[in-house]
DNA sequence: TATTGTTATACTCTATAACTATA
DNA sequence: TATAGTTATAGAGTATAACAATA
């Protein structure tokens, strides 16, 4: 039971943990999502860029920032990339004029269009593995621990 | 549905993703697994390697390091910290020479056992979250995620 | 004074390559 | 020749601190 049969080496105060298998889980998960970004030359931390500013177009780059929870700094190579792709722009706000809104052009969209679909029909191969009705519970039972952090 | 109320931010094209579902509930788990090695001054991947030498004692650097998918190079520094910590000690293998086996010592037994224990009470606290039966059908349909894997 | 974007810097984690001593 | 442990090194990823322009 505790015991990985590939190895013959006993897991057991890992495996009995459910961290730990979310942990795995997720692995699994990220792996397909890692493998669909390279094929179209970017990473998951681009895509999740390209995926805030495609529903939220005009935001600043500090807010794209605190959107998801990295520094600012990190945000100025990665923007950089993104625009040398084109598939970014900066444009000067003009409110504020220290910083930049950000939006996708026109090839952006398509590009974080065709990712995501690209992504969502990597992750369905796993649909094969739950009963009717289990995805949903699923999702469910991961937005209740989600939710369980902040009331702590 | 798809907004964060926290922030007003639009995180659909990642919230609809079971991958990023997972990715977060895994990281609600990974701050308890963190806090409570911070708390033994340990981190968790130094834990992970505790509970691979406790319930396989004798295992070589290069063993450890496979079952726990990191480079043998990454090894060195690691155990270093942990016999300096007195919780683990390389002896000579007799019959290779070339090699260690590792084991916990008594204190390393009992600190294991400890920080075990204290994860187990950290994690318990979410158990509020799931309905009765649901845990055991989490592990179950994680375990079969990760094994849907093995057969790309 | 505070904030935006930026740069320089450092720190962690991990991987690669090369070395030594064994096998 | 191949493998175990080691070392040096380099590459991501991310955080901190400081600066100029602007608020």
């Amino acid at each position: 039971m505790n015991t990985d049969a590939q190895n013959g080496i006993d897991y057991a105060m890992l495996q009995s943990r459910l961290g730990y298998k979310l942990r795995r889980a997720q692995m699994v998960y990220f792996d397909v999502f890692f493998e669909a970004c390279a094929q179209e030359g970017i990473t998951p931390g681009l895509f999740s860029i390209l995926a805030i500013v495609y529903h939220n177009p005009g935001l600043t780059q500090s807010a794209v920032s605190a959107a998801l929870d990295v520094d600012r700094s990190a945000m100025v190579a990665a923007i950089d990339k993104l625009e040398g792709m084109e598939v970014i722009e900066r444009r000067k706000s003009k409110n504020d004029r220290r910083s930049y809104a950000l939006y996708l052009t026109k090839k952006g969209k398509a590009f974080t269009e065709h990712l995501n679909q690209k992504v969502e029909a990597g992750e369905q191969r796993f649909d094969a593995f739950m009963q009717e009705g289990e995805r949903e519970w699923l999702l469910d039972i991961l937005d209740r621990i989600i939710e369980a952090r902040k009331g702590s």
